[in-house]
DNA sequence: CGCACTCGTTTACAATTGTAAACAAACTGC
DNA sequence: GCAGTTTGTTTACAATTGTAAACGAGTGCG
């Protein structure tokens, strides 16, 4: 067991964003926090973390007669991982392919747009 | 069975990725085609075919002894809802997120770099 | 001291996915 | 017309996922 690099499921990553806002948490906290969104039994948040313990994404310190959550995996490389996976599936790798693709079939929002501004100023600037 | 709305797999739209890019093909052509990136025998193809077949997403029309398969689904849909996805679950569904996370942990490319430029320029101008 | 409550651990179970073999129908060359 | 080839259809089977119930150990109440 304990095969580290496994996938991380989409369920398991709803615990993964509890984790990844605040940190340790409870089995009980984390029930609480994505009982927001989803619906889940404690039952089933159990199974999630176990699952993410065998996978190494996160870690778990005992605190009397519970135990606490850490996240063992960086949200940042997650999304990374992810977002890279995407990346290469739809848009050939390509970052642009992406940027194509939203400006020409989704809304770009204001706040996109103005994201876009300043990383092409920053991009111009310095670096 | 028929079921219209369900989820494509990523073995699932590979072979999409062949029938988008010329189309009619036959199962032979297709498993040809993937055959350069994953290593599937005509079988996988076969089930994959059908699996697509009954989510409606390819359709597909006698040609004597055979059948060719054509997409039913547009890829640049496919690419939205995949994309919008990501989106949704890693970047709070905001463009801007994404283009912030892959500038400051991945790399940009020159292409992307030119790319977001150009789209500054486009939305400048008219639109 | 024994029982209930509280957590965690183990087990379950159906759906989906990846990967294919088995089976069947149709056609083609001898 | 029969056997082999080709192509499609059905069935299979293990791994993963979503969703949880069952079971078990520790602890605090009465």
């Amino acid at each position: 067991m304990t095969k580290t690099n496994r996938q991380i499921s989409v369920a398991e990553s709803r615990v993964m964003e509890a984790l990844w806002e605040r940190q340790p948490l409870s089995a009980e906290e984390i029930t609480a926090e994505v009982g927001d969104e989803q619906d889940w039994s404690p039952g089933t948040v159990k199974s999630l973390l176990n699952r993410l313990l065998s996978k190494e994404a996160i870690s778990a310190e005992r605190d009397g007669r519970r135990y606490l959550y850490s996240p063992r995996l960086a949200r940042a490389d997650y999304v990374s991982a992810e977002g890279r996976g995407l990346l290469d599936r739809l848009f050939d790798g390509r970052v642009s392919s992406l940027l194509t693709h939203f400006s020409e079939h989704e809304q770009l929002s204001a706040d996109d747009v103005a994201e876009l501004k300043r990383l092409i100023e920053e991009l111009d600037d310095g670096a």
